[in-house]
RNA sequence: GGCGCCGUACCCAAGUGGCUAAGGGAGCAGUCUGCAAAACUGCGAUUCAGCGGUUCGAACCCGCUCGGCGCCUCCA
């Protein structure tokens, strides 16, 4: 099945024809730099990791785009509230962000680019559609006439009547209609600002996406990503004004996705009802490898279109289902305890069964909870197989299978003995990366814990199983769970 | 007020006209085990917010009602 995407201009699901063959060109709006960015941030950045690794796998070579708003109001008053300069704002967060994204395992984007490297690129953009006369300075202001552009409002579904009718914009008399919006915005004499031909200013935020977009992957280019709420009328404006400049079409798919609520509000800043990733890995009781990849199973587990709510038990759900599959892994990289290999006859068709299921679900506009169900399934079929016993080469190659398929989504690439590991906070240090303190490994100690197997062990050679069993419940009150396998050893976990 | 989205089992969540309504979590029962754990097997929505309509046939299409949410102002 070929690959198709949900186009929020037409509203349907159509057939992904890139301009150029086998190539994506593809631009999401990042982040404004003034602060830690919340779990909505996250699925934005995460969602577009996905779609990016799945069109990579698919066969194309993807130039990704993903900007940072770096010069912004947010950012001078938070500069203002801290007293500090505010580009010290932007490149404090803008090293968090790194932090974060790196934490759930996002791949850095092809180009990103800043706003404030790209002055002159906008002051071009905007001195164009003044020239054109779609733009007009007021006082040292650029606004981006409206009414110039008859397909205003064809984005996000709405017309320039029904917007007005709305009258909850406030009306700015130097406008020439209440809809213009803001190019470039003239600076007081405390803020920071550019030369230009309109005086001393800073670019509005609309028309930085559209400069960037436009120098780092051309007039027209394939997909256009974002969060719902950017439609109107971050995305609707970035049509007006590139379109009226360059005279082509601008974006050809745009893919938008949705919130993460609590208690089915959406997660924002103004409403206070959100969780920064920051404090989410602090709070967490596993690993920071761990946590990321129960984030990203969490927020895989919901089509990318729909909103998502997440709670306390979120991240334990991602956490059991992932158990599952780490025991898989392990079940299939260690020594089979059985002699013969019953199940290697069918384990072909049935990989094959998979990642038919697998690519279907992801063709069909990324539908990643169905693509997980299809690892689900496929992970209990593997199960029976190791039951009838499986050939070291068999295992193998479905290990790899499972590796390489879990890659698309950034799932399953860790060591087993990795996500086992569970550490809790000491506290005291504090790691040289990210600043926020280390976790460590806090109690017994591998030895002491094999010691004590040992210990159970010769007890229950001699059939002592009330010492075994007081061992067992010793070992269990630390969190370590025993499991007695076939061969006569032990293997356990925290 | 305008535009739009959503309501599927205890929880999460696919499915949007036609075989028995995916999958995960939690739960219960069984197999295995000295007992456990893990794995496997079985159970779990005669039903998709409610009511009406279209159709040979609807969770899926249409209408109304109820409930929740979003955008229209900065917002992933």
């Amino acid at each position: 099945m070929p690959l198709t995407l949900y186009n929020s201009r037409t509203k349907k699901k159509e057939l992904f024809l890139p301009l150029t063959p086998k190539q994506v060109k593809m631009y999401v709006c990042g982040v404004t730099v003034y602060d830690d960015c919340h779990l909505g941030h996250a699925r934005s950045a995460l969602v577009f990791d996905t779609i990016r690794r799945y069109l990579e796998y698919s066969g194309y070579q993807v130039t990704y785009v993903r900007n940072f708003t770096d010069v912004d109001d947010k950012i001078l008053q938070r500069a203002q509230k801290e007293g500090i300069p505010w580009t010290q704002v932007t490149e404090k967060y803008i090293e968090a962000f790194y932090r974060d994204m790196g934490r759930l395992g996002i791949i850095p984007p092809t180009i990103e680019p800043r706003a404030t490297h790209h002055i002159q690129d906008i002051v071009d953009m905007i001195a164009g559609l003044v020239e054109k006369g779609v733009a007009y300075e007021v006082e040292g202001d650029v606004y981006f006439e409206v009414r110039k552009f008859s397909q205003y409002g064809q984005l996000s579904g709405r017309n320039l009547e029904e917007l007005l009718a709305g009258a909850r914009v406030e009306v700015d008399h130097r406008k020439k209609d209440p809809m213009d919006f803001a190019l470039w915005k003239s600076a007081k004499p405390e803020e920071p600002g550019w030369e230009s031909p309109w005086g001393k200013g800073r670019p509005g935020w609309h028309i930085e996406c559209s400069a960037m977009s436009i120098k780092h992957l051309g007039p027209t280019f394939d997909i256009h990503g974002g969060g719902k709420d950017l439609i109107f009328p971050h995305h609707e404006n970035e049509v007006a004004q590139s379109c009226a400049y360059t005279g082509k079409e601008f974006a050809r798919y745009w893919i938008h996705n949705g919130f993460v609520t609590i208690d089915q509000e959406k997660m924002s800043k103004s409403l206070g009802n959100f969780f920064t990733i920051r404090e989410i890995f602090e709070k967490s009781s596993y690993s920071e490898i761990v946590t990321g990849e129960c984030l990203r199973y969490y927020l895989l587990s919901t089509h990318y279109r729909s909103d998502i709510n997440f709670s306390n038990q979120s991240i334990a759900e991602a956490k059991a289902a992932l158990d599952n599959f780490y025991g898989l892994l392990q079940r299939l990289e260690e020594p089979s305890s059985k002699s013969e290999i019953g199940g290697d006859k069918d384990w072909e068709t049935l990989c094959k069964d998979f990642t038919e299921k697998f690519t279907w679900a992801m063709d069909d506009d990324f539908n990643t909870p169905k693509a997980l169900a299809a690892f689900n399934e496929f992970r209990g079929t593997i199960n029976k197989l190791l039951g009838k016993g499986l050939s070291e080469k068999s295992r193998e190659t479905i290990l790899k299978t499972l590796k390489a398929y879990g890659k698309t989504l950034g799932l399953f690439q860790m060591t087993v003995s990795k996500w086992n590991s569970i550490v809790v906070r000491l506290g005291m240090a504090k790691s040289e990366e990210s600043g926020l303190p280390i976790k460590g490994i806090v109690g017994p100690t591998n030895k002491w814990i094999e010691e004590q197997i040992q210990i159970r062990n010769e007890a229950r050679e001699k059939k002592n199983f009330s010492t075994a069993d007081r061992v067992r419940n010793e070992l269990a009150d630390q969190g370590i769970i025993l499991e007695d396998r076939p061969d006569g050893t032990t293997r356990w976990k925290r």
